[in-house]
RNA sequence: CGGAGAGUAGCUCAGCCUGGUAGAGCACCACGUUCGGGACGUGGGGGCCGGAGGUUCGAAUCCUCUCUCUCCGACCA
């Protein structure tokens, strides 16, 4: 992409609504435009990194065996009445009437639809076991939104649904999003913790948040500082194996949130140079409700022995949209973000500091044709802006590598490389810095 | 939902107390000088001062109502 073509409205003035850093450098940096309380736009740069972060959560969705499917944004009010929640859920929920008068919401979750589909179509326990999953805006009305795309009203949230013949199914599925999510936040750049947690107005009796450590966190947290480093999963976990044993070797240390936390447990289990006590970002959540929503909507499976019994479920969160501000959280510094690579929205960031010199020009547009040949997206600033505003904007906008380009390197025949992480500088050729990229 | 604060140019803000018909910096446009870590000069464009009502000869400014946004708290993927 070329940036003289490219829509990417930088800001050079922190606007006033902004309190916490990721909120500030997604405005800063043109990810996001709000345009009410906890609602954005996302512009170009923002969308592209919203999508990364949506892939990888699909690609850990798919391998642990989880079918994507796509529910609407607004559901009817009958379907929350079997389940009782039309009048439990609160203000938070959304209502509309459509022309006719009929009762509609705005979906905060999909319990109750997503059962109801379940319910239509599946009798047996032979199609069992089953997780469906989507990944959709929702939108909750919260009293007091904040912290920009970390607390809004409308996100963008995957959901998964488990559905098994018994609890001990219901535990194996659980187990396959606990390892997924485990893997999916690891991709990220993530070190995520699993943490015992309430489960909330959702229901249920097992629930884990995960949850990643950060100064602007929204909750208290404590744990065992050996879960901050544990091992991650491979891509090989078989998720029709047995999974007990990452799960356990998890819940085996001390990690709670605020609403659970038992002091006493924790000084007693864990000792006090382990003992983390932090501010945390829920990223996920996962729960098992059993037979919740399955019992009154009438949701039944045939056992092998004939015998009709409602399904065992539980569903599980990420929040996608929030993933963009928690990573942001993690990962910056004064100048600007600092994507990971996985969520990065440019590869590279080619940097002509002298757009109009014919040999820079054609360097530029040498190593722009060859890297996108290659496979690589790569962000060209072929504006005729000063340097310093040049080198500014591409580290505000954080894209991992930097390949910069001007007259002066070039009669030595040399770029410069470098790393946004490290500020570490290489010069090299221009064949040089072509085949570092190009795989 | 309780408490506090703010709405004036695209952004950050001044002007409001003490009414006289709107300003600065940045951004934008033109020209010139510049150009390896957010340049400078000259000129220019851009605002029914959140909205409605009221007071007044006259309202960004005073009064009333209203909408929106932000912060603290209670609540939440």
């Amino acid at each position: 992409m070329r940036l003289s073509r490219y829509f990417l409205p930088l800001l050079k003035e922190t606007p006033s609504e902004a309190q916490i850093v990721s909120h500030r450098l997604m405005l800063r940096a043109g990810l996001v435009r709000q345009e009410a309380a906890g609602i954005y736009a996302w512009l170009p740069l923002g969308h592209r990194v919203l999508r990364k972060i949506e892939q990888i959560v699909r690609e850990e969705q798919n391998r642990a065996g989880a079918v994507e499917i796509l529910m609407p944004t607004l559901q009817p009010a009958d379907l929350w009445r079997e389940t009782g929640r039309y009048d439990a859920y609160g203000k938070e929920m959304l209502r509309i009437k459509d022309r006719h008068e009929r009762e509609l919401l705005y979906g905060p979750t999909n319990e109750d639809m997503v059962t109801e589909i379940f319910r239509a179509y599946v009798r047996s326990y032979k199609s069992l076991p089953l997780i469906l999953y989507h990944i959709q805006w929702k939108f909750r009305d919260e009293v007091r939104p904040r912290f920009g795309v970390m607390r809004g009203r409308e996100f963008l949230m995957k959901d998964a649904y488990s559905f098994d013949l018994d609890a001990e199914g219901a535990r194996r599925s659980y187990n396959k999003m606990f390892v997924a999510y485990l893997r999916t936040f690891a991709r990220m750049g993530l070190k995520s913790i699993p943490m015992r947690a309430e489960t909330g107005p959702i229901g249920g009796d097992l629930s884990h948040e995960f949850i990643i450590l950060a100064e602007t966190g929204e909750s208290q947290v404590y744990c065992h500082r050996d879960l901050i480093d544990m091992p991650i999963p491979d891509e090989g976990v078989d998720f029709d194996g047995d999974l007990e044993p990452i799960v356990r070797q998890r819940s085996a240390l001390y990690a709670a949130t605020e609403d659970v936390h038992d002091q006493e447990q924790f000084e007693a289990q864990v000792p006090p140079d382990k003992r983390v006590s932090a501010r945390g970002i829920e990223v996920g959540q996962i729960f098992y409700f059993g037979t919740k929503y399955s019992q009154p909507m009438r949701a039944f499976v045939a056992g092998p022995d004939g015998q009709e019994r409602p399904v065992e479920s539980g569903s599980y969160g990420v929040g996608v949209s929030r993933l963009v501000g928690a990573i942001i959280e993690a990962s910056h510094d004064d100048a600007g973000i600092i994507w990971p690579e996985p969520v990065a929205p440019f590869d590279i960031a080619l940097i002509n500091l002298k757009a109009g010199d014919a040999a820079t020009d054609k360097a530029c547009e040498e190593i722009y044709a060859k890297l996108t040949k290659a496979g690589r997206d790569v962000l060209y600033d072929d504006t005729s802006e000063r340097p310093g505003a040049k080198f500014a904007a591409m580290d505000l906008i954080g894209i991992p590598y930097q390949i910069i380009v001007g007259p002066r390197g070039l009669e030595k025949g040399l770029v410069e490389v470098k790393t946004r992480r490290t500020s570490a500088r290489e010069e090299m050729s221009v064949d040089a810095a072509v085949n570092r990229f190009a795989e």
